[in-house]
RNA sequence: GGACCUGUGGUGCAGCCUGGAGUGCACGCCGCCCUGUCAAGGCGGAGGUCGCGGGUUCAAAUCCCGUCAGGUCCGCCA
């Protein structure tokens, strides 16, 4: 029961509500029936009197009546409003989650949701993969992102963990024959929630052998054009690429927002000779900014703090007028660079030009923040541009220890052309990585892996892991690698975010059932909470107080 | 670990800056009226620890400090 509206003793209107929508029922005005009653409902299907169509309802040429009303199970005020007519505090919604459901925004969401995985699963058996079911509780392997931990009872003082991804597990099914697998994987990270992060999120995760990166990107791109289909009813007609490095270069970023322009130029060789101090470093970048030169000075101001918390030792700003340009810097500029200047993607009054001059990555990095903060269309907006970001670097910097930091995972292999710079300039070294993304989110990533152990030693030493660490830590899938590996490469990409774009959702919470909030907590289970006593003896437990 | 925003009857807001009686609006709820409504309508009513604790003040929803909860972001997410 959604709704009654009563017109007396004799008359009441009944919205009933079920999974196919609304319907009205005609009933005696009383019958004792309110909002969220559970209601078996007897009666004709027929049309309605002229003049009382509902235009704006699926059903509103016909209604129930003659109707017997049986109250399966009456119900008490709901704590909000069900309908969609003003937006409930998500507090209040996330603790009564199972009201939530009811409305319509999750229900479509869900069901979308369920089409999704409907057309994954299909494009992936189409496709000749093999669904297997992988572990939850899988043995720790320091390293990558912090694990939910499992202790056991049988074994006192030891613990299981529960899968970051299925990584491991499905290169060893390569090793086991199954060429072409794939899961729709749940997998749990013990970090920091954001509105694109839970704790548990769930993956198409696939892996296949003797194929190469280019087989896996086409296997991809099926699931999820199909999913698309599914989800949208059109089909994208294709998936661009562009190399890491391009994406860095032209967009500032490793996951481009294809939507709009505004793009990255690179006006060094402009500044070349310069006499301004600001402009003297290896790379100056320069953003055209529409329209932008209303911006106000605090706005700019603003801008250039968001730009040195990035690292940028600043932000030159130039606003394009009828007479030339309007910028603190403007004195300090010859007229060739003046004129220079103007030109920046062919600018027009009004506009406003942004410059970075640092290292080429961290000038991109910080321009293409802004770049995002600037022009970024809301989700729900604009067609869906998805992405292949290919050739990511193999290291992404060296840690604390001197070691190098594996830009993907340690098992990706590099990229043919580099394998001799692994020594002699690491992070010059491609790999065979790969990103998949849509509208500036990350979807998911993937790689060929390594499948000899020369090349898996190489790469181990480099990242300062010693032959003992890797044993102790891989052993078991090092050992499986002796007795033929199958050359592999894989992929994983995140459906709740997928579906969220496709729901048009800033959020992905609003795509899971019973997500939990920013701290980590299930407002509904009260989730997380402490155990018995006896519990904690059967585990070998024992609490320590925060801070102690 | 850090920055910013939010917290006021069941729900959504306004009030806070510039202190003066729990003041207001909308929805919902309860009762009565109403035979064609569909954001139904009319009349009446109930409903409050202004998140919590402390401070300033003659006086605090309002100012200050702390704390809790929620959100967005940074760090973190091989």
């Amino acid at each position: 029961m959604a709704k009654r509206r009563e017109h007396g003793e004799h008359l009441a209107f009944l919205d009933v509500r079920d999974r196919s929508g609304i319907i009205q029922a005609v009933v005696d005005g009383s019958i004792d029936v309110r909002g969220e009653y559970v209601v078996r409902i007897t009666g004709t299907v027929s049309s309605r009197p002229a003049g009382t169509i509902n235009a704006k309802l699926r059903t509103g040429e016909i209604e129930l009546s003659e109707c017997t009303v049986e109250v399966l199970s009456s119900a008490e005020p709901v704590p909000f409003q069900l309908d969609d007519r003003v937006e409930i505090d998500e507090q209040v919604r996330l603790r009564y989650r199972y009201l939530d459901l009811r409305r319509d925004q999750m229900q479509r969401n869900l069901r979308l949701r369920a089409r999704v995985n409907a057309a994954i699963r299909a494009a992936m058996d189409r496709q000749g993969f093999c669904e297997v079911e992988t572990p939850l509780l899988w043995a720790p392997t320091p390293e990558g992102s912090r694990e939910f931990v499992i202790p056991s009872r049988m074994h006192a003082g030891e613990f299981y963990v529960l899968p970051q991804s299925p990584q491991i597990a499905k290169q060893l099914l390569m090793v086991g024959g199954f060429d072409r697998y794939y899961q729709i994987a749940r997998c749990m990270r013990d970090e920091d929630l954001r509105a694109d992060r839970q704790f548990e999120f769930t993956q198409l995760d696939l892996e296949a052998s003797f194929v190469g990166q280019i087989d896996i990107l086409e296997f991809v791109s099926q699931a999820v054009l199909d999913a698309a289909e599914a989800a949208t009813g059109e089909r994208p007609s294709t998936i661009d690429t562009m190399t890491w490095f391009e994406a860095l270069d032209r967009y500032g970023t490793d996951k481009p927002d294809l939507r709009f322009a505004m793009v990255l130029h690179d006006v060094s060789e402009l500044f070349g000779g310069t006499e301004v101090k600001a402009f003297a470093a290896p790379v100056v970048k320069a953003l055209r900014v529409p329209g932008g030169a209303t911006f106000s000075r605090s706005r700019l101001d603003a801008l250039t703090e968001k730009a040195k918390s990035i690292g940028a030792k600043g932000l030159a700003w130039f606003r394009v007028t009828d007479d030339g340009l309007d910028s603190p810097l403007d004195r300090f500029l010859s007229d060739d660079e003046r004129a220079g200047v103007r030109r920046i993607d062919d600018a027009q009054s009004g506009d406003l030009i942004l410059m970075v001059a640092d290292e080429h990555a961290l000038a991109c990095k910080v321009l293409g923040t802004i770049r995002s903060e600037l022009g970024s269309p809301p989700v729900w907006e604009g067609p869906h541009r998805y992405v292949w970001v290919t050739d990511f670097p193999m290291f992404e910097g060296y840690d604390d220890d001197g070691n190098l930091v594996a830009a993907h995972h340690p098992f990706t292999m590099p990229h043919p052309d580099d394998f001799d710079l692994i020594d002699t300039d690491p992070l010059a070294v491609r790999s065979q990585a790969y990103d998949l993304v849509l509208n500036g989110w990350e979807l998911g990533s993937g790689s060929v892996r390594i499948h000899r152990s020369d090349i898996q030693s190489r790469v181990f030493s480099a990242l300062g892991i010693s032959a003992e660490d890797a044993e102790s830590r891989f052993g078991f899938m090092l050992g499986a690698f002796k007795y033929g590996a199958p050359p592999h490469a894989g992929f994983a990409f995140g459906i709740d975010r997928l579906t969220a774009i496709f729901a048009g959702e800033e959020n992905i919470r609003e795509v899971i059932a019973f997500p939990k909030t920013q701290s980590g907590a299930d407002l509904m289970t009260g989730a997380p909470k402490t155990i018995s006593d006896r519990q904690l003896r059967e585990l070998y437990l024992k609490p320590v107080t925060k801070g102690s």
